[in-house]
DNA sequence: CTGAAAGCGCTTACAG
DNA sequence: CTGAAAGCGCTTACAG
């Protein structure tokens, strides 16, 4: 039975109630530091019950200087491969019994700052940062706040603060050569805009794996982007007949601008994806892809972020067969 | 130029630098609420900038009773429904200089009452529900707290918190309207598994526009079981040839169900959906939708948690005509 | 095992 | 226009 709401209950309202003083309430809430005898204990928590006590995690947060609270920075949560990592990350944080605090920062450096800036001021306990190009280290303004910090999906690879990312390399050479045991030698790959981040990458690694006979195609990472593409280069016959794309994202504005083109897939152009969100199952056909083991690096980045000494290893991105590389599934 | 990181900068730091009081300094961060002299603001900025001065949040939380940071329950940022959804709502209350919790609870009414929970220890200043099937009123608990609550595409129609969600009636009627017209006489319906919630709305105005003639069909919300029941389907020609999906993860589900029994879309079977998530274009073909106002549906319930007394009206989800449902674009 | 009290970093009456 | 001081609700040395 809780109290009228008119006044918050406190800490002090249940020593009152309980007899006893707000020390030894605040040992039996937190079952420590220090032993309480277990009548008292008893005579606490039916306080704590009978007024409906809910513990202030501000006040605790600023005399303990912990808040329980860790910072997501996202590029766009619009996308569901940041969505899906929004996700995992807050079901790993939960683990932990922590809350996220998320905000998106676009593509846009300036805005990334200014989230980061107010997570701090908001005395987050950690920052998770999943940027997508923003090229400078935001995360040195965690650390120069004593604030620990660990890149998810990309970061500068020469900074102090770890970038927890999957083995895309070798998930490029994967997809390569599945292409090629289709009998395609040449291997076109859909590159972003520019070669910033792991997009940039991959396509390197696909340059090394692919050798000089495979076109370098580029869009914008919008599916409207890849679709008018593949439009326009339908018009004079231009479709490579094979292809990987840089994220699921294009990939599926391929699909759209090959139908739209009749131009069938995968007979007409073979399509890998090497971002392999969780839906990416269910495109029309369903897309091959090299499944980014976005759960596990939610996870390795969370468990970084409470013990820094942890191991830092790229989790392997596995190709899933479907049927738009041209298996028969 | 910042300090050495062993000790956050305080307010009383930037003080006794400017040679003034805390007070004088608070006055100057905030901007009020009491006047000060021009030179004394000159000096007190120049220290909080020299210092590298970061107001904390926590103790301004603690001090004057409001946190700036409002929660967000999400049934799943996996759906890219609520992805959307999640990110307008981040952009809305940026809008408004407010920072965003977030947790998702799945499809389990336990952890939505442990989130509301958590969010009320973290002293949120509002809460907003996105709940998916969810029953019970958890908003009453922020009720009792006498912390604003509302409800975003889906709540108890009965309760005291204002539900924020789009005129689903009327965009069900569009739809079946839409495909009359492409000479369909009979509309079948693929509703979720129960009739609880917004899909349960759809499906009872679907009933009423559709008449006798519908087929009502059920699957899972989630892409593979959408996709399976139109498989199983077309193994004995009984998919309609005319259906609305209540949402746009069933409509994709249908697309690739369709397609790998190589049913052709629309001419086989013409599929309207109910969703239209922003990517829902880009399918192969193109769905037709009646486009969810994430947006507008975003802002107005952020708006409302500032201001309980404006106005609720449910945006119009108009019709986005493209190629799934028989249209040549 | 328990209590009285200081203090986390702010905001805001209260005096001047 | 400015300063000294109380107090937000906790946690945690310090005594007993």
């Amino acid at each position: 039975m809780s109290t009228s709401a008119s006044r918050p209950v406190t800490l002090a309202d249940v020593a009152r109630r309980a007899g006893t003083s707000t020390a030894v309430v605040s040992y039996v809430i937190n079952d420590g530091p220090r032993p309480v005898a277990a009548a008292t204990r008893e005579r606490v928590l039916a306080a704590a019950a009978e007024l409906g006590y809910r513990p202030n995690r501000i006040a605790r947060a600023l005399r303990s200087r912990v808040t329980g609270v860790v910072g997501l920075v996202l590029a766009d949560a619009l996308n569901p491969y940041f969505g899906a990592l929004a996700r995992y990350v807050e079901q790993g944080l939960a683990g932990h019994g922590r809350l996220m605090l998320m905000g998106n920062a676009g593509y846009c450096a300036e805005r990334q700052r200014q989230l980061v800036e107010r997570f701090l001021a908001a005395q987050v306990d950690g920052l998770l940062i999943t940027s997508a190009d923003a090229g400078d280290d935001t995360a040195a303004m965690a650390r120069a706040a004593g604030v620990p910090a660990v890149y998810l999906h990309n970061g500068p690879a020469s900074g102090q603060t770890p970038v927890v990312a999957a083995d895309n390399e070798h998930a490029v050479e994967e997809a390569v050569a599945h292409l090629r045991a289709h009998g395609h030698h040449d291997v076109a790959f859909l590159a972003g805009p520019h070669d910033l981040g792991p997009v940039g990458r991959r396509r390197e690694s696909w340059q090394a794996a692919a050798g000089a006979g495979g076109t370098l195609l580029r869009s914008g990472y919008s599916r409207a982007e890849a679709d008018a593409l593949i439009r326009r280069l339908a018009a004079t016959d231009a479709v490579p007949r094979a292809l990987i794309a840089a994220t699921d994202e294009q990939a599926i504005g391929v699909l759209s601008g090959a139908s739209a083109a009749g131009l069938p897939v995968p007979d007409g152009v073979a399509v890998v994806s090497l971002d392999g969100t969780p839906d990416s199952a269910h495109t029309a056909p369903s897309l091959t892809v090299t499944g980014q083991p976005l759960e596990s690096m939610a996870r390795q980045a969370v468990d970084l972020l409470f013990d820094p000494t942890g191991p830092v290893t790229a989790p392997h991105a596995p190709l899933i067969v479907r049927r738009s590389c041209g298996c028969e599934t």
